[in-house]
DNA sequence: GCAGTTATGGCAGGCTATGCCATAAAGGTT
DNA sequence: AACCTTTATGGCATAGCCTGCCATAACTGC
């Protein structure tokens, strides 16, 4: 892709990714709150400094490994039949993203959960839950045909991530008699008749 | 009220409003996130350790200032007609709370204006800001007729608070050409047109 | 005056995060 | 090969939030 470049000084040690795995394999194993920056550094095998490098903050290790969702949302947002009400758009499309079973949305559980159970990660406000929010807020104000996103657009974008956050929460934390989508289809779904 | 106990041992230096009316003033002059707990302290005149005894967290100075604002909310929430659809009857509730415009609110407004403005305040998820969610999710649950909130009254809750917050945004960084009603009722309007 | 109670404040330490800079490792140039 | 440039690393210092521990101060009751 566009990392193709040839490189001209001092090789970077490891991938970014692979860091990131390594980190959140200690951080699944031991609890987010209760590994510091310096124990990772360890665990990865870098230098404190060069953790901080790699991950602004600690929590972007986290959170920036389910950045590909926000692409796929967009990605959903966007084929979601135009018939559709705005609301069931939204399902249909977060169900597109979280409810499938690939390998690749079981890893992306797995940080949900790590996020939805840690109060300091869910309060943490990163890039990625920004971008997310904003793919959100940007599909409502479209679907109300405004070219920037009015206040209206805005919170309803706002709040419907709210509400899945809340529907993922619920299904992290549950026992293995809720699935996702039955977990979404109730949160969105109150919000539907919230209007009635 | 409660403080009515006749106190043993040592008097405090000051009341805890005293103190925090100082640090907010010493806030609102130099930004949330440009003054630390140190200068907080000496422009209060208690130390670091005293202050941080007051307040567990720097975040709760200026969050705990508007913990009346709770149950406010949740008298409105109690005394709002039964024949009022949820939406509505939040609305009537919320614009209640923050729309009049009394002496109280008026420092109430400044000091979300503080939260608003502040993305480190907004994320910090206080128990002030707990205690206003729950008070929103038990609503709803209640007119859902829910003893124990279900999923979709919890869902329901923080998406309507997250409304309201996005309302609230929006109305602190406009000019003065909104008042606080009017981006009530489009934030709120927005989460009533979801459904149809 | 003495004991018990409560509040204060200092100190040490752990944590996240950032700036600064010397050093290491690569490629390109002469 | 020697040297420069570029990029990444890692160590050090620093700032800031927060907590535990403990000595000390202030007030009440005996």
């Amino acid at each position: 892709m566009t990392t193709r470049t040839p490189r001209r000084g001092r090789p970077p040690l490891a991938d970014i990714e692979e860091l990131r795995a390594l980190a959140l394999t200690e951080i699944e194993r031991l609890g987010y709150g209760d590994v510091s920056m310096a124990a990772l550094a360890e665990a990865v095998g870098v230098s404190v400094r060069t953790l901080h490098r790699y991950f602004p903050a600690k929590a972007d290790i986290v959170w920036g490994g389910i950045e590909s969702s926000i692409e796929a949302l967009k990605e959903a947002l966007d084929q979601v039949d135009d018939h559709f009400s705005t609301i069931d758009a939204l399902y249909s499309a977060v169900l597109g993203v979280f409810g499938r079973d690939s390998g690749d949305v079981s890893i992306l559980r797995a940080r949900l959960r790590l996020i939805v159970l840690s109060p300091e990660l869910r309060a943490s406000q990163s890039a990625t839950f920004e971008g997310w929010r904003e793919a959100l807020v940007d599909f409502v104000a479209r679907r109300r045909g405004e070219a920037t996103p009015s206040l209206a657009a805005s919170a309803v974008g706002a709040a419907v991530q709210t509400a899945i956050m809340e529907a993922l929460s619920w299904w992290a934390v549950a026992g293995d008699d809720r699935d996702v989508a039955e977990c979404l289809a109730e949160a969105l779904g109150g919000l539907r008749e919230l209007g009635a």
